[in-house]
DNA sequence: CTTGTTAACTGTACGTTGTCCAGTTATGTT
DNA sequence: AACATAACTGGACAACGTACAGTTAACAAG
């Protein structure tokens, strides 16, 4: 933090900025917090650092890429959890989670379409959850399954949350508070449904023939 | 359809191409099947109908009210089920709607930036659902929040199976009837927490004291 | 059958985006 | 002291959404 990131305009052909990988990274996380997603483009970005746009591609390869690093940036917010009890450890885990991606909206939509994110953080984040199923008696193969299946509900959770309303009609904007207690409740939902012997038997052996057929969209 | 959207692109100024709104949407879908939703700009639409981009405006808004109701217009093709058991019916009905979103992949995102789309289509599908959750024995204060969980939660997976997985790592991309069995396994899961006796303990007087204060994001 | 109003269209253009190409030159290596 | 590398600039391109000001076809009213 000697040299990097003051907005010197200054500066002639062939000039050095100074700039790091992770300073970009950490200039783009900046920008989210204080201007939300919509204000990160690469110009804005290249403002902010007191450089020319192109001269952002020696250090990211593409928008994507930077992206897909803040992304799991994000994730190192995530507390693992240390409780007792590995199911309140999982629980807590993925409130964590929802907490932190509410806390940078634009972001969200963005770890469903990039599935998840799989850096280093995700990773740890992964494991640590994955032990914890295991711990909780689910049989290896269900292990994998069941942990997508809480991180996308809860990814999904912290989207709608973060949504900003559709224009025209006037719902109100349901307040964060109640948002978060709505995925709360539902967490423990899936998550009973997902330990109880019941939901075992539901997800294995229940009778599945005679279901209508529910079309498989028809447009 | 007598003298709209052939492609005559040889017309003058003033002259009529007859377009409507419907016809405006109709093409856009179109585009959206054929080529994907990153193919699918006001340019390339108003190509496509023969027609200067600024056209499109006399019939859309924006390119914000064509996508929402792009997005209704999907949710047409979900089947409203009429099977006799309550929760089947809600089961298949959300089977339905994952089906039909993984049949858009593009536009998957958007239903949950714009909080699911609040057409005319998504009321009739969400006022049946709501008479089914009622008929299962859900309190009234709980139906709603029961509701867009189960939407949510659809949406959510919808979006995770239809991700482009990321460049960098050469995860074998999942098959999509292995993501749809997944799917159904963990809505299972949801709807077994959800209507349960114990799934409604958990949810409203569980011992939520002594939890260690999952950190809402640190930075 | 004329007249006037409305709105569907075109032409053009503005500002923005991500990204590429061809240079320049500071920096680290030999 | 000469050289390779890579961090930068200047300038540009193709695409995007959308606005402004015209032209004129279609329709209602007289």
């Amino acid at each position: 933090m000697d040299t990097a990131q003051q907005q010197g305009n200054g500066r002639g052909v062939g000039q050095r900025a100074g700039l790091t990988r992770d300073a970009v990274v950490r200039a783009a996380r900046e920008i989210l917090d204080t201007d939300g997603y919509p204000a990160l483009s690469m110009r804005s970005l290249a403002r902010a650092l007191g450089v020319r746009p192109n001269t952002l591609y020696s250090h990211v390869s593409d928008k994507l890429e930077l992206v897909d690093a803040l992304l799991d940036d994000r994730l190192g917010a995530v507390v693992i959890s240390r409780s007792r009890d590995p199911q309140r450890r999982v629980r807590d885990m993925m409130r964590s989670t929802y907490d932190v991606l509410v806390g940078t909206p634009g972001l969200v939509p963005l770890y469903l379409t990039r599935q998840g994110a799989s850096g280093e953080n995700a990773q740890r984040l992964g494991r640590a959850l994955r032990a914890d199923l295991g711990e909780l008696g689910l049989p290896e193969a269900q292990r994998q399954p069941a942990l997508s299946t809480l991180v996308v509900h809860t990814i999904g959770f912290a989207a709608y949350a973060t949504a900003d309303p559709a224009r025209d009609d006037a719902r109100p904007a349901r307040p964060a508070a109640e948002a978060r207690a709505e995925f709360h409740r539902s967490l423990d939902w899936l998550l009973d449904g997902m330990l109880s012997r019941d939901g075992a038997r539901a997800a294995s052996g229940a009778p599945d023939a005679g279901s209508e057929d529910p079309a498989r969209g028809r447009g």
